[in-house]
DNA sequence: GTCTATACAAAGATAGAC
DNA sequence: GTCTATCTTTGTATAGAC
């Protein structure tokens, strides 16, 4: 009587999928397997069989969990009115300045997007939904600051989301590799210069 | 006679070489396997372990490679100083725009950087050495644009190179999750005006 | 230099006991 | 729901013939 359409996971499914995604962010689909879910929780690779029975099923799980939150609190930031557009724009970032922190995390589906051609095909289209739902988001962002004046610049919006989208994206990359914690918010602040029209 | 400190590579051992790149760049390192390079040549995964005794050592010469041609092609951009800072600056992305042409490549070391806890050491020590000379190019044709008033903006050009190394990288991600062939060009065109002061 | 054959480990996955 | 046991495939790597 507690299931919806998509069944309500476990407190293990739930822990399952928590790890999955750490080592997704991590290491990469490839590069993770059930051993290490396992080995993490103390249980078996049968058991996780048992609650997702295809390591796709698992990583499209993972990525539907992931966009959803995501998906909830882009919501909540765009509806709120009183808010600027800078302020929309910085609590967006505040995920990516999570992963920033830890040493060894990229956004999930930035991870997923560096070897997309060894995807499942369910996968493979739940990361693309997933960049183009964020472009979007920035894009409207970006149109409402232009409106409202909090933002100059002379792109169009829809590409300057672009910009935007890809420069944290990239951030986090070479963040990770280099291990200079200052990269991303170098990028964010030089954005942010930019959108509001700091040519000089 | 005709070996070096660290000897020719024989045409094999190029069509390997340029075969794993194309994989790297497409696929990913951990979903790589000697036997898609097999298949590929027609020859057996027993001759790839003559040229390259082990996968890490494949790897390493794969990207010891790329990064000496780019190094190459860094070196001759900048040493003409007839050319403008941004005539530099578009040299500097025309291979970007040659993996952007193709439906499946990213940079190398781009491609590699998303999974790069699960690469050797060895290899991740070059993906993070190709990043920070990357980078460090990058600012020294910025500040140089500065100086000549070429490029108009007030960040620091350290700052701009991690804005623009990201973009472009991050750029050649989301073009290759999304599939839309505009994604680099769009965020070049906003990141050269935003460089010429473009701000309206 | 390339082949066949083989070793060995790890991966994803299933059957069936508890 | 979790376990043991097992299957199958694939991956990396080596030995030795040609």
């Amino acid at each position: 009587m507690s299931d919806n359409s998509t069944q309500e996971p476990s407190k293990t499914a739930e822990e399952i999928l928590g790890l999955a995604q750490a080592l997704i962010q991590s290491r990469g689909y490839s590069a993770f397997s059930y051993q290490d879910v396992a080995n993490a929780l103390g249980i078996r690779k049968a058991s996780i069989h048992y609650h997702f029975p295809s390591k796709a099923e698992l990583g499209i799980a993972v990525v539907d969990r992931y966009a959803k939150r995501f998906r909830a609190s882009l919501e909540s930031i765009a509806a709120d009115e009183k808010h600027s557009s800078m302020t929309m724009l910085d609590h967006y970032m505040k995920p990516y300045f999570e992963f920033a922190k830890t040493s060894d995390k990229v956004c999930l589906c930035g991870a997923l997007a560096g070897e997309i051609l060894a995807l499942p095909d369910e996968l493979r289209k739940r990361v693309e939904r997933f960049f183009e739902e964020h472009q979007a988001w920035l894009a409207e962002i970006l149109a409402r600051g232009l409106v409202r004046r909090e933002f100059v610049f002379s792109a169009k919006p829809a590409k300057m989301a672009r910009l935007v989208f890809g420069a944290l994206q990239g951030a986090l990359l070479v963040k990770r590799t280099t291990g200079d914690a200052s990269q991303l918010k170098d990028v964010t602040l030089v954005l942010k210069s930019q959108l509001s029209g700091g040519g000089k």
